[in-house]
DNA sequence: GCGCCAATACTTTTT
DNA sequence: GTATTGGCGC
């Protein structure tokens, strides 16, 4: 980094020796840094105007936010004062550490204290959950409210579907879960159902009356069971921001708002942001405009790009173009890839890290290939000194990996994945946790719903009366009890009821609660599925999770906006201290840098993923999607691309599979910023190196002349 | 009304 | 390979 080391001109309020860590930043990071914060003026009171970042990848840009903070603290600006946001929890856990850290080396001993003041630090729904408990008697929300996950969202969506009949519609009516995303993408996007339908689902656009119709229901449905989904969280903080009195209570919590990843987030964040800070004071976001990857979650680049235009005076805005992370080289090629985006972004990053070494790309027969080929190089790499944990490799989507995952266990070689599959999708997971949540909130009819139907003998429509009842008394337990089921399910009832009356009277402390519902699940789960030691195992760990968690709402709040990435894979988490190796999804690698990155199935049909080739849009943010996977390499970056691929869509059994191409993303003529090279190496075809390549002898006119 | 079997359509990325 | 739906016997 750049050392201008220029002395504060007067004397400073703190530590001399604390200044060290602005002499670390270059010109426009402490610009950004030091915005509005004027030591000399010793006016900690003071709060500057509104701040964009534009940054680009690996320009340090979450340390930028991180430094800020730290020198907000040193300032003496508040810590609880202080509210830190981003999108994804990845990006949280992150903009997180990177505080600690650089506040820990800069302020030393009082860090500690400070940053665990830091407690308003996280992602925009976990955020908002807190604020919308904290005020759920003024807004009109029971204070238990219980949130659902996407999968509990979606089987609301289910049951009020089919109350309405829309599943014996004569044309086939949208799944629930496109429902849900139509819905999900109205609410985030602030737009009009019809503008939705006719630029997202025009599939579904003669259905817009039905659907107006369902998502009343559906909100009616939430509110009367007192459930939020993850929408919910947003829009209601959203709607009480507003309200120029709440907002202003809330805002008034906080002098400092900060944002990272700012190119992630929706118009309906963006309005909470203006809700909680209406003139900008306070307010920083960062982010960069060629990151933006989620627009399928209604996140647009608008965000970032009307931000300064919101407010009056504009918001100040300094761009950081200088990347710490990668060599020139990978810089040059992913700077190549992404100018050829159709909207073209104004930074070009650059680097003093220079190398000879291109990025690769490497052809392989078939996946299979590609996993030994991999699996062989991070060896090699690891034999060269660099651990497991500097290496990750990144994929398009979650099950791409598969192939892989199977190579490693098979060499031993200890992972850790990211993204995909949740431990709590599992079944058995569920089920108890909708024991839990129902004890909670009896009104939540879809974990009520879950759980009963767990009985033998007891179905949709014995359960939905059975709800029916508990809906209309005062204490649910009773209600349960005196419910009569079938004759087949009488015994089981009577055990669940007794259970539901535990849990609701509070007989055991938390986390006892859990293992008395693991007691009486057991045999449910014995009956239910052929692989119940690995699922028992799972609740076992689903129990040590629990312990650390002081309450049953707690944990089930946190539980469903952070989720643990942990699966159960026999393997077992690896050990913290232990090396392992990363896999991730590209979504949930932003943000994150290794050493040695690889990037699978670099191939048409991949990356643009087939399912995301309808619009112009989409394809674009495929590209983006290329490049954030790029940017994550500080020294070696190479992109596989397997000759044949098997084809996800077809019938079962099926072999077709698809000769991939290259992606398009990296037509010819870029080809010049990449190495490259087939594995396993075939002693016939080599022109692996560019000097190779560009060697060109006439071995026949040689012949010609040996008798010439 | 419940539970099981068979047939069918679908299969991304995150909170 | 897996969520969802429809039919049929109990």
């Amino acid at each position: 980094m750049q050392t201008t080391a220029t002395a504060a001109p007067t004397a400073p309020p703190f530590d001399a020796a604390a200044h060290d860590y602005l002499a670390r930043l270059n010109a426009q990071q402490r610009t950004a840094v030091e915005h509005g914060v004027d030591p000399a003026a010793k006016n900690p009171f003071h709060i500057a105007g509104p701040l964009l970042v534009i940054a680009g990848a690996g320009s340090g840009k979450t340390d930028t936010l991180a430094h800020r903070v730290t020198h907000l603290l040193a300032n003496g600006v508040d810590p609880r004062r202080i509210l830190l946001l981003t999108f994804s929890r990845r990006a949280a856990t992150e903009m997180r550490r990177r505080v600690e850290r650089i506040a820990w080396r800069a302020l030393g001993a009082d860090a500690a204290a400070l940053a665990s003041g830091l407690n308003w630090s996280g992602t925009f729904h976990g955020i908002g959950a807190r604020l919308l408990r904290e005020c759920a008697v003024q807004i009109g929300l029971s204070p238990t409210f219980t949130i659902h996950d996407r999968e509990d969202s979606a089987d609301l969506m289910n049951l009020i579907r089919h109350e309405r009949g829309c599943s014996t519609k004569d044309q086939r009516f949208p799944l629930k879960g496109t429902c849900l995303s139509i819905y999900s993408r109205v609410v985030n996007a602030q737009l009009p159902l019809q503008t939705v339908l006719d630029t997202v689902y025009p599939w579904c656009a003669n259905w817009h009356d039905e659907l107006r119709a369902l998502f009343a229901a559906y909100v009616e449905a939430k509110q009367k069971q007192d459930v939020l989904d993850y929408d919910d969280l947003l829009l209601y903080c959203s709607h009480m921001m507003a309200v120029p009195a709440l907002g202003a209570q809330v805002g008034e919590r906080f002098d400092h708002v900060l944002v990272d990843e700012y190119q992630d987030t929706n118009a309906l964040q963006a309005t909470i942001l203006r809700g909680l800070k209406p003139d900008g004071r306070g307010l920083m976001v960062v982010g960069d405009d060629a990151q933006s990857i989620y627009s399928f979650r209604a996140a647009t680049v608008r965000n970032i790009l009307d931000f300064p235009s919101h407010f009056d005076p504009p918001a100040r805005i300094v761009t950081l173009e200088q990347n710490y992370r990668s060599t020139q080289a990978i810089l040059d090629a992913s700077n190549a890839v992404i100018s050829l985006a159709t909207e073209r972004y104004t930074k070009n990053l650059w680097s003093e890290r220079s190398s000879a070494q291109r990025p690769s790309l490497i052809h392989v027969k078939d996946e299979a290939d590609q996993a030994r080929y991999v699996c062989a190089r991070i060896l090699e790499h690891r034999e060269a000194g660099l651990p497991l944990k500097s290496q990750a490799v990144l994929f398009r989507a979650s099950d791409h990996s598969g192939p892989l995952e199977v190579e490693l266990t098979v060499r031993n070689i200890p992972f850790v994945k990211f993204g995909g599959l949740k431990f709590l999708d599992t079944a058995h997971v569920k089920d108890v946790l909708a024991v839990l949540r129902f004890a909670e909130n009896p009104r939540d009819r879809v974990a009520g719903f879950r759980v009963m139907q767990l009985l033998p003998g007891v179905g949709p429509v014995t359960a939905g009366r059975a709800l029916d009842a508990v809906a209309a008394s005062e204490d649910a337990g009773a209600a349960l009890r005196a419910f009569a089921p079938g004759a087949r399910a009488f015994e089981d009832w009577a055990a669940f009821a007794e259970l539901f009356a535990d849990l609701r009277a509070g007989a055991h402390r938390w986390p006892a609660d859990l293992d008395r519902v693991r007691v009486w699940y057991e045999p449910h789960l014995l009956q239910k599925f052929d692989d119940a030691p690995m699922r028992i195992a799972d609740l076992v760990q689903l129990t040590h999770i629990a312990s650390s968690y002081p309450s049953r709402e707690q944990f089930l709040t946190e539980l469903t906006l952070d989720p643990p990435d942990a699966t159960s894979d026999e393997s077992g988490v690896p050990l913290r201290d232990e090396d392992y190796l990363i896999l991730s999804t590209i979504h949930s690698a932003k943000g994150q840098e290794w050493n040695a990155v690889f990037v699978l199935n670099g191939v048409d049909g991949c990356i643009p993923s087939d399912l995301a080739t309808g619009s112009p849009d989409e394809i674009e943010e495929e590209r983006r999607l290329l490049y954030v996977a790029m940017t994550r390499a500080k020294d070696e970056l190479e992109i596989v691309v397997p000759q044949r691929f098997y084809v996800t869509q077809q019938t079962a059994h099926g072999d077709r599979h698809v000769y991939g191409s290259r992606t398009r993303f990296i037509p010819n003529s870029l080809l010049p910023r990449f190495a490259s090279a087939s594995w396993p190496r075939d002693p016939g075809t080599t022109p692996t190196s560019p000097e190779q390549a560009r060697v060109h002898i006439d071995l026949a006119a040689q012949m010609r002349k040996m008798w010439g």
